[in-house]
DNA sequence: TAGAAAAGTTTCCTATAAGAAACATTAGGC
DNA sequence: GCCTAATGTTTCTTATAGGAAACTTTTCTA
């Protein structure tokens, strides 16, 4: 009952089934009960091309893989699953209160969550807000991808680009685009804090 | 500095921008200050071949842009970005506390988050976990991708599938594999309040 | 500044992806 | 059972991706 050993020797070599991608189109395709043909036309491709990948009778281009994950919605990262051995199939990571590890900044406290984990996709952290005067506000912080935020405790102003700056206070949450500028400043006597999820 | 208008009527129609392909793949080897020569070998493709990617002068096979991502360690959903209107660029959502979108089943009540942004990549949302038996514990809750979980208040047991059962507090917090089986049985007398992002 | 080496681009050729149409297979109606 | 319609597969052809090598441009060094 002990977590899944992680070979770390174990290289991420090639692609770990090389029938995935014909599987996967395959069976988005029938989830949504559809034909070659309607599927095709959806994703503006032919019929035979269609039940070539699927039976992975040739290699799609990227731009026809990409049509098809519009047209049938699939999620696009499965597409490109790296192998078993170094992902979290499988596998579970706990971090008990107050146990994460700490990373500090000037303006932040990070305690990042869950980092034995290290294949996952999503970034958890708690992060203590120190009280400080709103115009100390600094520079935009921006790093590409999505970015979930829950107060947890005391009260503090979300700045973000195209917005005005948000009054939160514990037990509300916002989500965002992250390459948008954002920064935070604890409106409340104490310090504040926050769990962020990031993705990407 | 009201949000972006979104614009229901516009098709998410072709790909954005022809060349974003190239510029992506272009950006990420120059990040890691390599040379046609050795990101070509890396990924295990020619140095022409490459070149001719990074300036959209070819449309790559699926395979071949695989092996790039895994090489140059590419974000995999933005090759497929789906163009602007519909997606969080620039964007962002609030829910307050308790104003969440309600959601129940026999076990669960779930609270959906930040559910104006039906784009985002991220599914952030609180339970309320009943207090009942641990005896009671039915089936295992499967889906594809993977899930963060951190207790807010009460003390509830987390269950899944190759590990033992795990006592949890508020404060804890545990990332997992969604497709391993998984589900909680609060073990406080009062109910269990959890906050979840789920992906994928 | 010249010369050499390295990085990037273009040309050429072969292998193959993608679509059209022919062919095969399955499902339903009588 | 047979006939028909619909779905899926296999040719066949054309356009093009991908690699090797030739060519061009840039960078470094003396």
């Amino acid at each position: 009952m002990e977590p899944v050993s992680q070979n770390k020797d174990e290289e991420i070599t090639e692609a770990t089934d090389p029938d995935h991608l014909g599987k996967m189109i395959r069976e988005a395709r029938l989830q949504k009960g559809w034909t070659l043909e309607e599927a095709g036309k959806a994703a503006g491709i032919g019929r035979s091309t269609l039940s070539k990948i699927e039976n992975n009778q040739t290699r799609p281009s990227f731009d026809i893989v990409r049509r098809l994950t519009k047209a049938l919605e699939l999620k696009t990262p499965q597409l490109f699953v790296q192998s078993g051995p170094s992902d979290i199939s499988g596998r579970r990571d706990v971090t008990f209160a107050g146990q994460g590890e700490p990373q500090d900044t000037a303006t932040y406290s990070h305690e990042l969550l869950c980092t034995e984990l290290t294949s996952k996709r999503m970034f958890p952290y708690i992060s203590t807000i120190k009280a400080r005067d709103v115009s100390e506000f600094e520079a935009w912080i921006r790093h590409r991808g999505e970015e979930f935020m829950y107060v947890i405790s005391g009260e503090l102003t979300l700045f973000t680009e195209h917005y005005r700056p948000l009054a939160l206070k514990a037990g509300d949450s916002v989500y965002y685009d992250s390459g948008m500028g954002h920064g935070c400043v604890s409106t409340s006597k104490e310090n504040a804090k926050v769990l962020w999820v990031s993705l990407e």
